[in-house]
This record gives structure tokens, sequence and C-alpha cells, in this order.
RNA sequence: GGUCCCAUCGUCUAGUGGUUAGGACGCUGGCCUCUCACGCCGGAAACCGGGGUUCAAACCCCCGUGGGACUACCA
């Protein structure tokens, strides 16, 4: 028996992978892999009102995106399954016998109204709300009355009156005093397992020896471990890592903006970029490094690194590490990602002649910061696409601009199609007539080649354009200038 | 309100008693390519406050202050 690092993650399919869950997912899949152990996913799907199968779906598939393989999981079985809660209920009710029988959980027939009330009553009295224990000393007669008026019963979890302590590995050693906890439910009315009682179980059976998730648990594990406790069960190490921030500094939400992972990889960002930029949020790596591969992060990452204080996502450090990755990625590889992008942005990627596809790439691939921006940056290299901005107009319109301009176009009408570098020589000839030079000089014939004023090196522009299309052009240009 | 967690540049972080407090994003100056960008070289920018402990505290302790999470028959 071997005993090797058992980690999971636990996702509920209630919704599109969260960037919070996933950067959960990857310390849980960078520990494993880095102790040479097993990553195992988990559906806890127990709240039938709100999972939703086709979430379960897209979570798989935003997990396989971003390269976050698991061992053992609902897909591809494993020794410990199944690995559906909706699917281990018998597993739950059997361990609540064993509770109950040992008096350590009890029926609770209160409504949520009542409930509620007793909340309310204790904000009031600024008190920590929590349930009083109505129905723990009830006797046989008044459960059955209860029962007997139709009141569905959930199940309560006695909880003992000490004191909890875990070494959270971290933040370090942590106490929670049991006398603040009221007792809580384990199997809701429904006969569905709470997730307290059914992770407990699970992870237990599923011989889960590092429970790594965000600080948000960390109340959760108090509750957890005195379950470990009465189910005479070991607990495991626990580990909490900080929550990712939005600008505001509270806990990420929709209302901060892309959230998801779907959104990510929708708006063209690359799953290694992704995944890269959760590793350095909130931790860093050995090394100090910044950007690694995955086997990379896998190596330099220890969970000693992970901080303690909630981390501010920050877009613009993703954005930079987004684009880093794509001047990474051959151009092979990249105009394979880009394809649903260039559908997207209007052209039909099999119309195109693949060679010089490629080339403009090539020559536009440092431009790109995400992959959805492809559009705006070839644009320029399709006649029927070419418009001057209005930057690119004013910038035509200042003085000295015409002068290049026209010189630049004359030259191109004049010259034989197969002379050379006639774009070179263009430029000579366009410095020398108008005098400019530097900036003054590139910048208007950068704005009337491609109707923009950023974008690649002008002289690959040229190349891939061709003497016609920017003969075409400059003299359109001409024309509006009135030269 | 209660419980718990946290606190280094605007942001992400390095730092574990002696450092000119380092790096990255962003911002910014310059260089490069006769251009924007890329790249390279610089710059501005931080130890929340107050008490201790110590010869010496960003680092250890206490108290404030500030921020966050949780406070469901959601997970």
């Amino acid at each position: 028996m071997e005993n090797k690092a058992r980690v999971r993650f636990a996702p509920s399919p209630t919704g599109e992978l969260h960037v919070g869950n996933a950067r959960t997912a990857l310390f849980n899949w960078m520990f494993a892999r880095h102790e040479g152990g097993r990553f195992i996913l988990r559906i806890e799907d127990t709240d039938e009102s709100r999972s939703d199968s086709a979430y379960q779906t897209s979570l798989l598939e935003d997990l396989k995106w971003l390269g976050l393989t698991w061992d053992e999981g609902p897909d591809i079985g494993g020794g410990y399954g199944p690995y559906r809660q909706s699917e281990r209920l018998d597993l739950y009710e059997a361990h609540l016998k064993k509770l109950v029988d040992a008096d350590l959980a009890y029926p609770c027939y209160c409504t949520e109204e009542e409930l509620e009330e007793e909340r309310q009553t204790l904000i009031l009295a600024k008190r920590m709300p929590r349930y009083l224990g109505k129905c723990r000393n009830l006797s046989a007669g008044e459960r059955e009355a209860l029962a007997a008026s139709g009141r569905k019963p959930s199940c309560r979890f006695k909880v003992p009156r000490t004191t909890i302590e875990f070494n959270d590995l971290i933040r370090g050693p942590i106490r929670f005093e049991g006398e603040a906890m009221g007792d809580f439910i384990i199997v809701r009315s429904n006969g569905m397992p709470a997730y307290n009682f059914a992770v407990v179980i699970d992870d237990h059976r599923m011989a889960v020896t590092h429970v790594i998730r965000g600080e948000d648990h960390l109340s959760n594990t108090a509750l957890q471990i005195m379950l470990y406790r009465a189910l005479g069960f070991e607990p495991p190490a626990f580990a909490h890592h900080c929550l990712i921030l939005g600008k505001d500094h509270a806990k990420l939400s929709k209302r901060h903006g892309s959230v998801s992972v779907g959104e990510f990889r929708r708006q063209g960002f690359l799953p290694e970029a992704l995944i890269n930029y959760l590793g350095l949020l909130g931790s860093s790596f050995a090394g100090g490094r910044e950007i690694l591969s995955r086997d990379e992060m896998i190596d330099a990452f220890s969970l000693s690194r992970a901080s303690r204080s909630g981390a501010v996502f920050d877009e613009d450090k993703l954005r930079w590490l987004n684009a880093a990755y794509i001047r990474k990625t051959s151009t092979e590889d990249l105009l394979r990602k880009l394809e649903p992008f260039l559908r997207a942005a209007g052209f039909r990627p099999e119309t195109l002649d693949a060679a010089w596809l490629k080339n403009v790439l090539e020559t536009v691939k440092g431009e790109l910061t995400t992959l959805a921006e492809i559009g705006a940056h070839i644009d320029l290299f399709f006649d029927e696409r070419y418009s001057l901005s209005d930057e690119a107009r004013r910038l035509l319109a200042a003085p000295g601009a015409r002068e290049v301009v026209g010189a630049f176009g004359d030259y191109l009408e004049r010259a034989e199609d197969n002379a050379g570098d006639i774009y070179a020589a263009a430029i000579r000839h366009a410095k020398e007539k108008s005098g400019a030079k530097g900036r003054d000089l590139f910048m208007p014939v950068r704005a009337a080649l491609t109707g923009k004023l950023k974008g690649p090196e002008l002289d690959r522009v040229f190349a891939v354009l061709g003497v016609d299309s920017a003969r075409g052009r400059f003299q359109q240009v001409k024309k509006t200038l009135g030269i």
C-alpha cells in the first residue's frame, strides 16, 4: 500500500467554471503532480435544483482545455467511485445511520420560516446567528407528533462543545471555539446530504490525503473535523489558499466582469497563459520565475509559497502573459487556434491561400494580445477591408504628410512590378523628395498603406501586400488628399 | 452584530532579525529598427499605526486600525 498524496477538485455543476475554482483545481493538480500523487475529480451535485448536467459537461471541457487532467473522475472512473455525489446516496445514508445510532445526530422538524425567525432574533440581539437546538432533545412522542403533522425532518449533527484546532498547511495553526457553532444540518429534509456531510464521507472514502481549497471554506473545516471525529475517521491535511479579489477587493464575482474560464477562452486567451497567470496569483514559484511551462510550474510549485492574503485579479498582467505566449506559439499552432476567431471575424480560412495566410500571420503575430483581436489586425491585408481610421486621416491631413504620400505614391506608379525592393526604393525616394525622415517619414506611409497608426514592420506589410495593392491604396489616399 | 482569516510599491509578489527592501504588470525616460510595437537599458513607486522584545526589526509579541471570508435544508 503506497501512501501517495491524493487530492481532489470537487466542483458543483451550477455554472461555468469560475477562474477562482480553476485556480483551486490548478493548485490541487500541481500539488498532485509535484508529489507524484493522484488528482481526483468529483462532482458535487447534491443540490438538484441548482445542478445541471450541461454545466457538468462544460466543467470537464474547461478543465481539459486548461490541461488539468485527472486520474480518477466521473468520466474515467477509478478505484474509489462513483465520482458523482448523486450516485453515492446510499453511502451517505449508511453513515447517517451510524451517527443517529450513536446519538450524534437527530431529526429536526423546524420549518425554514421558523429557522429564519430564530436567525433574525439572534441577529437583532447581536448574537451569532445559529441553530439553538430546539429539536435536539425531543422525546419520541414529540417526534411522532411532529411527523404526524406532516413535517419532513432534516437531520442535524450534535455539535460537541469542543475547541477545534488544526494546522493549515498554508496558514499555520487555526482554532475555532465549538461554543459558537450551532447544530448544523447534515441531511436535508428532502433526503439529500448537505455539503459538509457528503464531503467528509467522500474525502474519507476516496482516501483523500490533502484538502486544498479556498479560504472561504475555513469555517467549514471546523465543522467537517467534528464530523470526521464523530465518524471515527482520520481527517486529512488541510490547506486553505487565499481568494481571488476584484478591483474593489471583494471576492471576484460576475459583477467584476469576466470571471469564467469559458469567457476567457472565448476572448482568445491561451490556456497556458491563463494557467500560468493563475499560478502566479496569490502565490509564486520557486526561483521567482514568472513565465513557466506546465512542467516547470509543477516542478517549482509549493504550498508553502501560497500567500495568505487575497489577491486582486489583474487583467493587464494576464493580457501581457497572453501576448507573450502568443509570440511563443508556432505559426502553425497559432493558425489552428485562430481558426474559430477568424471565422467569427468574417473570414473563411479555407478560401485563403495557406502560404499567404501563414505569411500574414507571421507578420502580425507580435501585435496580438488575444486571439479575438485577429480580425482587427489582419483586415489591413484585404483591400476590401482596408479603410482609413480617423487617426490615420488626421495624421495624413497634417502638413508634411502629403509630400511623403505624394512622393511615395508617385514612385509606386512608375515602378516596375519586379524591380527588386520597391518598398525600400520608394521610402528612399519619398525621403529625398519630402525631406522628411524618421517618424515624419514613416507614419504617413504607414497610415496610407495600412489605414492605421500601429502595426507590424512596414517593409513586411508591404511585402505581404504586394505592389499592386499598395499602388491602389496610395492612389486612393492621394485622391482624398487632393493630390 | 458574531466567528475566523489577513496586512511589503497602484496591482501580483521576493524577503523568515543586520538588504541601497529585490522582481513582474502597469506608468514613465532613453536606446534600437530611418516608424508605432517588440526587445534592451534606466526612473518614479511599498514595509498600515502605536507599543514592546533585541545591540539590531518588514520579519518575533501585544494593542489598535484597516480589509476580507463565513454566518443557508448552496457548495
